[in-house]
DNA sequence: CGGGTGACTTCCC
DNA sequence: GGGGAAGCCACCC
């Protein structure tokens, strides 16, 4: 299931995000949503996890992993309205099933 | 197997 | 939009 949740992740192209829970309906986990991020961490440094963010485009991370999460995205080209991404124009919408 | 935990989500005020 | 509460799932002890 850590492999079904990097591949989603990995699918993500860059520039866009995608929310915790979507990540976990594309690996077929929904409703797994802290999976997602429990894989997140676990891989750490191995897939963009900088890409995923929680519900509205909210960086969920606490601490220094959440301000470099924020730069990561910007430099990407990914905007930021105050302290959430733009959803509306970086939102990746895995492959309709 | 029971209990605690968390980078979640959604609902309600 | 912020804060609180409940539901959810996999992992660890």
């Amino acid at each position: 299931m850590f492999t079904a949740i990097h591949k989603a992740v990995a699918k993500i192209p860059k520039g866009k995000v995608a929310t915790y829970g979507a990540v976990a309906r594309a690996a077929g986990l929904e409703g797994a949503a802290r999976q997602v991020a429990w894989a997140l961490r676990g891989a750490n440094g191995r897939l963009p996890w900088h890409r995923v963010l929680g519900a509205g485009g909210k960086i969920l991370l606490t601490g220094e992993s959440g301000m470099e999460q924020r730069i990561r995205l910007e430099a990407e080209g990914v905007e930021f309205r105050g302290g959430r991404v733009r959803m509306d124009r970086h939102e990746f919408k895995f492959r309709a099933r």
